[in-house]
DNA sequence: TCGTACAGTGTACGACGTACGGTGTACGAA
DNA sequence: TTCGTACACCGTACGTCGTACACTGTACGA
């Protein structure tokens, strides 16, 4: 199946795999996944709509293809540091990327099996984790937690209306405290209020949250 | 704008946006998201497909109700126990109902504006968490963490491919195995191996995770 | 010169969301 | 009894979607 003889072209003339795809997530970035049609990706690279379907059996393949290149983008846990630092690293820079791709995350539910690239970073982070003195049973809860963690967070980052902390303040005041009755919500009113006079920074509520469960993973590895 | 004076009629009869919403829930059940059409949804309540536009006002609104719905479904914390026992209640039943209607995960992320259940929830957790000693900032500390994880794990529950322990065992040893040459993915073989050797209960997994988070939130409150 | 594989296309079909302009029925007022 | 109005509902039509199918031109090995 592989070793396809590729007849000699202009470098980034002609379609291929790879542009298809990498086309696709720039126009789901731009819109969502809701705008991506074959159509219009056709059309962005100057082609007609059938002549995706070379490339791609269909569209639910592209979809997928388009997942993996997201997790291609999401760093591996770096083997030089404690095991602590190197979950940190590789829990942040998927923050990142999944904030970079939002569309990425919905589209996860619906995909059930995992692309290559997906498949190399859980290796990294078992082998991350099975190094650091985690039994294997051990491993997979930590991975289960950890995974839950960001996934998780990334889906409620990607749900936010707003992307900076003025935005939220305006937000907040303009829209979200209207809808909140203070005698029926004091305390969302409460924690709105303080929202908005602290300034909020997802970054760090995200680090809180990581560190609190790796704090708590520490002490159930067997420090070999 | 409220107040309609109805007619009466024959208690079943006709539609209602109740009836509406709860056959697309039932629809999104069975089907996932994506087989739910306003056609589909029509046909299935014996009427027209425009007729739906009576009670929603495009397809979007009909899927915040979905959602909205969703979380009424999802139980209240407890008041008359610690704060501990009324998060695993909240979460364990979140984690159910999310299991339930898995379509509702990946809606999430496109839906910004939280409806009234969403938002009753979120007001009695709040008060739930304050009410254990928590600071106002602490609070959203641990409801984001806490939130996150619940998400995150119900999002990558409805990414498995299987619903029993004997259709995982199945799965990996067909499918998942196959796929992972023991050279290049040692760890992840050790651990699949494991995974069929002791069983898996996703349920259990969850517990672990929310016992070991719920611990480390525990030092963080300052009891009255 | 020719057969074959590659790379890409045009047309067409059934399904989708929904704008628009209906229709019949029940009710309050006259 | 009549009639205007509001309600509940619907048929048709438009543009867009994914993609099956049959087609074309080009480059290459023989």
């Amino acid at each position: 199946m592989s070793g396809k003889k590729k007849r000699q072209v202009a470098p980034d003339a002609g379609l291929s795999k790879q542009r298809v795809v990498m086309e696709a997530i720039r126009i789901a970035d731009r819109e969502g996944v809701h705008g991506l049609s074959m159509r219009r990706l056709a059309g962005a690279l100057g082609a007609g709509a059938m002549s995706l379907y070379y490339y791609v059996a269909n569209k639910e393949e592209l979809l997928d293809a388009m997942i993996d290149i997201v997790f291609e983008e999401i760093e591996l846990p770096p083997a030089e540091t404690d095991w602590q630092s190197a979950m940190r690293r590789r829990a942040a820079s998927t923050r990142q990327v999944l904030a970079r791709h939002p569309w990425a995350i919905s589209l996860m539910e619906s995909r059930t099996s995992p692309g290559p690239a997906n498949l190399r970073h859980r290796e990294a982070v078992t082998a991350c984790l099975r190094g650091a003195g985690f039994s294997v049973l051990m491993a997979t809860h930590a991975n289960w937690l950890l995974d839950s963690y960001v996934y998780g967070f990334a889906l409620q980052e990607a749900s936010l209306p707003f992307d900076t902390a003025d935005e939220l303040a305006n937000m907040t005041e303009d829209v979200y405290l209207p809808q909140l009755p203070p005698d029926e919500f004091p305390y969302l009113n409460e924690s709105a209020a303080a929202l908005v006079a602290a300034g909020y920074d997802p970054a760090e509520e995200f680090i809180f949250g990581l560190g609190l469960i790796l704090g708590a993973l520490e002490p159930l590895r067997a420090s070999a």
